[in-house]
Parts: C-alpha cells; structure tokens; sequence
DNA sequence: TTTTAATCCGCAATCGATTGCGGAAATTTA
DNA sequence: TAAATTTCCGCAATCGATTGCGGATTAAAA
C-alpha cells in the first residue's frame, strides 16, 4: 500500500499537456493564469491527490514558514501553556512550530538551536535553561538571518525582540500585601541568580522591604529552593531558627510554596495565621490546596499568543528599515488567597 | 547584520578548490574522501560557520527525519507529558518534532495531518480529537507513505501502529477497589461514547459490578462528564437522587472528580466515608487535595517514549517485510489514595 | 485594418545537498 | 616493470516547486 511516488505538478502537467510551471501558479492561486486551467489543475490535483512538497516549496523560496520553539521543558505548565499560545497565533497565520526542550542544559540547548538553525525555521522562540551563560549561540541564530525572540527567562544584553513578564514589579505587589496582612519577618525562597527573572524578584522583594522601612535578614534568604522537596528543605530550615520567619515568598515556584505548606501543616503551623505562603505561577493545584495558595498569574497562554504576534506584526514592518528592539513587558497579576489572609476575612 | 547569505557547500568548495561532492561527502563524513581532505573541509566549514541545509538535504534524500504530532491541546498535563517523552527518545536519534494541536476539532485535526503530509514527515503521531468520527485522513497518511501511529485515543479499525493504556483492566480494578472498600451504589462519569477510551472505561465498570453480583444502575451513570463544572453538575445532579450513589467514578479525569469532591465538600458529605470518589490520570493535584484523590496512574512520560521508540524499531525492521501492525498496550496502575479507602487506615 | 496592450503559457534556471558513474592518481600485486 | 586494484575526486543529474523572461495568442484601442 506504500505508494513512494508522490504525484508532482510534473504528474499533473504531464496529465493536462500544460508546463509544470503553469501548475505551479495555479496551484498558488496566481493570477497569471486562466480561470479555466486553474480550475482545471485543482480538479486534477485533487483528483490525483496531490500533496504540495513544502520542504521543496521552501527550498526554493528561502523560508520555511515554521517558527522553532526551545523550552527547558515541555510538560511543565508555564510553559505548555506558552507554547499552545504560540500554537494558536501561529496556525492561524500558516504557520507550524517545531518544539525542542533543553532540559535546563545549556548543551542541549546549543544543539536545539543549531538544529532549527539548519531546518531553517523563520523565527526561534526560546526560554533560556537555567545554566545558560553564554549566548554565542543566540547571537548565531541572529547572524543566520533568523529572527530571534526571547520569553520569560531572557538575556538582557542580548538586543532581541522580547516578551517578558514585569517580575521585579509583581513580586514587590506580592511582599507588599503580606507587609500590609502583618507579616513581619518574610522570608524569600530564590531562584537561581543567574536568571535574570529570579534576579527581579529579589529586588521586588527588597524594595518592599525597604519601602515599609523593614530590615533584611539574610537568613532568611534561601538559595535555589524551587522544587517542592528543595521548598520543603528550606521551611524545615527557616522554622527551625531561633527566630522563624512569619511568612515566606516562594519566588521560584508554585511547587515551592506546595513544600512550605506541607511542611507547615506537618510541624502543625496554621497557615495563614502563624505562616503566611505566597507562591509564584498559579499553577492549577494552588487553588485547590487546603488552605488555597496566593500566587502569580502570568498569564502562560496569552503570553504564547504575544510572542507569535510579536513576529508577525515585526515582518510586516520589515520594509521599514525601522529596526528597532520591541520590548513587550506582561503585567502578571497577584492572586490573593487564603494563605496570606489573617485580616480581613 | 542580517547575512541573507548562509555559506554552502558550493563556498566551501570554492574556497578550497575541490568539488562540491567533495564537501558533501566530507561532511557526511563518507569513507570515500580523504582524511587529509575531510579535515580540511571540516574546518573552513567551522571557519565559515556551516550550517547545511536540512531543507535542500532533505529534499534529495526523500526523508526528513522529523515526527508530527497532534494532539487535542498541548497543555493538557496528559499530553505534554507523553509529548515530552516522544520529545526525549527522537532527541537521542537525531529526530525533529512538528507539534499541532487539533482544539479537539476533527475539522482542525484534517488540516493538522495534511500540513504534517505536506511537511514530508517521516511519521504521524496522533491521539484522536473528541469528535472524531470518519479517518479518511488517517488513511491518507498511510496513503502517503508516511507511518502513522496512534496513542490513547485510537481508531480501532485503522491497521496501524499504535500504543494504548488498558483503559478496560484499570477501570475494572478501580471499580472492584471500591466495591471491595464496601460501596453498594457506584455511580459513573462517563467521556463521550464515540471515543473507544471511554467505551472501554465503561466496560471496566460494567464488569467489576458484573463480577461482584452488582446491579447495574441506568441512572447512576452521567454522560460527558468530563470538566470540573460538569463533573460538579452531575454529582449535584446525583446527590440529589431519591436514592443517591456512595460512591462517583469519574472516569472521565481528574477534572471531573475533582468537582465532584468540591461539590461533596459545599453540600457537607464527608469524603470517603459517605462517599467515595476516584479519579482517573493522575493529575498532580489529586495528590495534595484533601482528602487526597484515588486515581489511575497512565505512564503518560513513558507513554511518549514508547511511541517514538515504537517508530525506531518499525523502521529498523522494516527490511524484514513483515508487515504485522503492532500494539502495545500500558497497563496503568491504580493509585489507593485517601478518597476511596475507608475500611483500613 | 493596424497598432498597442493585456493575458497566458512555456522554457530554463534556481534553491542546496546528494549520489551514481567514470576517470585519474596512487597503491598493491604479479 | 607492468598489470590489477584501490582510493579519491569531479561531473552532472536529481529531488519538487518557483519565477524571471520572452514568445504567442487574444483583446482592446487607434
């Protein structure tokens, strides 16, 4: 049943006496060709079941039409959603995505990149891994006339088009809140520095702080601890100390925050009354646990669909030679619930 | 900065006065070049930033080395997840993902499957959408020479590769699981009927009551069930019965039982003592509800791999010419948890 | 009726890499 | 030293679709 032979505009030129070419612009919907051979080669092709071979089509055209996609991973939230985002917004304009993930390596990151380079892709999306240090390999994507966009986890001196989520600002709202519920001694669970995200959301914590006149206490400022068991590591340690923090600002993740309030309810800390838990991502659970959790929401989806449309308004504007770096910063929103809730009910 | 022009094999040529061949063949590292010549070519290809062109490489050989997937949403927890696992295993062989997402409309789903034929992709891997019905398209594939296979949600009368859970076995279980656990009137949440996943799932159920001597009640058993608000509308639906169920099944997710829970929880039933409810994937969530949820675990990561790796030893086989479709079927795993246990502690 | 313009269509080159074939050079064997 | 292999390389065709150019036919204008 494996028919190798794919029918050709040659098979349907040789069927209808006419020149491949003449298929070709018909089957384009040019309009140097006569209505009634169109109509003809459409019938013929359908009737053939012809297939256009679009990796010839874009040999010869010199753009594929295909947007390449690089995440750390696929199946975490933030970024299936990102990614469906992208799905969507692409689709409608023809376009298709090729998804790679890096796993948080920088070495599988690099060969991801060069992989859609050579597939000649349009355009890479990328979220950078965690240890990612250099950008030789982002500046290749840009001296091979791709267009490069960064989301979410970018490199800041590298001058791209960007879609960002306004971190520094959302986890200073975040601190602010649990200032205002009370919370005296606020704990931050960081994330890696070299991220420039997690670095925002330090400074959105400190400036909180320093804003209602509160001191830092670099005790309570723990290192890498976003995973729930990592989350829950740091709780045990954060508790254990003479003076325990009051609250805790899992910046790195909603998983994180998942940590702190199992390890509260297990050492029989009421939240929010003793411990107040802010988290970061609005993953679905955070609202379901008991009790629920108070988060970010970055808005994944639509921050998928930004970063589509974000190419395709820059190739439209490609004629004027106007190159300047667009910037699109998302205002993520905070989730207040009942784990940072003593005041008011 | 934008270098429209990439160098080729023809630049390198050139450069080192040798014929295109030549390079082609050094690069693809061919025993029929000189060592001598193979490294010099090896390093103005570096010199000159090489990338080939898989395009135009592609082309020539017929085979693009590249899987299309299409799923119903890429962020749906199930799918990302085998996704990341078909990710994983065709990373290691030097395979490409093209990703769609069909919006669980067959209507989106045709036009998906064209564009992968289209694409020239070596295979297609696909889970159903909800309304499916006709799989002419599916039959084009194959037409077209392209593999195909399919996961979770399969057609049944397509002669294709494909692997699946036994959604049948792992129903049964969890019914008998709760039969056992002392539940006399178990009600079921079922997904829609065209889809064998569900018909399955069903027949699961019908068996266990069949086994233990259980009467088989019509309207314990609710159709389409299968978000958390229709889940929650059916259990109020069922609650308020003259004779109410104790136990809900939601085979249809997690989503759904989780409303269910929700629901007991706003009427004041207790869980699992007045009632007992499982899920069905394994959502992350059914863990840290309280109390935590009994669900079916799929494999969905493993799931992902044996579906590329599936593809990898087809092919491998392929001179073999025996053509036996081969299914591989998952046997997922009943998770006890909180919900539905209430005999022992 | 002649000139001009518009409409269609075919020819052939092109995109970049691959590969069968044949020839030249180098190596081994007789 | 001559003959037989082996090794290495270049030529040119090929994959399938696209497109600039020019020619032919037809329609419109003079």
């Amino acid at each position: 049943m494996k028919s190798k032979k794919r029918t050709t505009i040659y098979d349907i030129a040789e069927k209808l006496n006419i020149a491949a070419s003449s298929v070709s612009r018909a089957l384009s919907n040019s309009n140097h060709v006569n209505e009634a051979t169109k109509k003809l080669v459409l019938k013929t092709a359908a009737e053939l079941n012809y297939k256009r071979n679009t990796l010839a089509s874009n040999l010869r055209k010199g753009k594929s039409k295909t947007i390449g996609v690089v995440v750390p991973f696929i199946n975490q939230n933030f970024f299936s959603n990102v990614i469906a985002g992208i799905e969507e917004a692409s689709y409608q304009k023809g376009y298709n995505l090729i998804i790679c993930q890096s796993n948080e390596l920088q070495s599988k990151e690099i060969k991801c990149v060069n992989t859609l380079i050579n597939q000649h892709v349009d355009c890479i999306v990328i979220s950078l891994s965690v240890d990612s240090s250099d950008h030789q390999h982002l500046q290749n994507v840009i001296d091979n006339g791709i267009e490069l966009i960064q989301f979410d986890r970018v490199a800041d001196e590298l001058e791209t088009l960007k879609v960002i989520n306004d971190n520094e600002q959302a986890s200073f709202e975040a601190v602010s809140h649990m200032i205002e519920q009370g919370y005296k001694r606020i704990a931050l669970l960081e994330g890696p520095q070299n991220l420039q995200i997690f670095r925002q959301r330090k400074v959105g914590y400190l400036n909180a702080l320093k804003k209602y006149d509160m001191p830092i206490l670099d005790e309570l400022i723990i290192e890498n601890a976003w995973t729930k068991e990592l989350g829950a590591n740091a709780t045990r340690k954060l508790l254990n100390l003479p003076e325990p923090p009051d609250a805790i600002f899992a910046s790195t993740s909603d998983f994180s925050a998942l940590g702190v309030l199992e390890v509260a309810s297990v050492m029989g800390i009421k939240v929010p009354s003793q411990l107040g838990i802010c988290g970061y991502s609005n993953e679905a659970f955070t609202e379901i646990t008991s009790p629920s959790i108070t988060t970010i929401d970055q808005f994944s989806v639509y921050m998928g669909k930004t970063v589509a449309n974000l190419y395709f308004q820059e190739m439209e504007n490609k004629d004027e030679t106007e190159v300047v770096p667009k910037i699109i910063s998302i205002k993520p929103k905070l989730l207040i619930r009942s784990s940072t809730q003593r005041k008011t009910v």
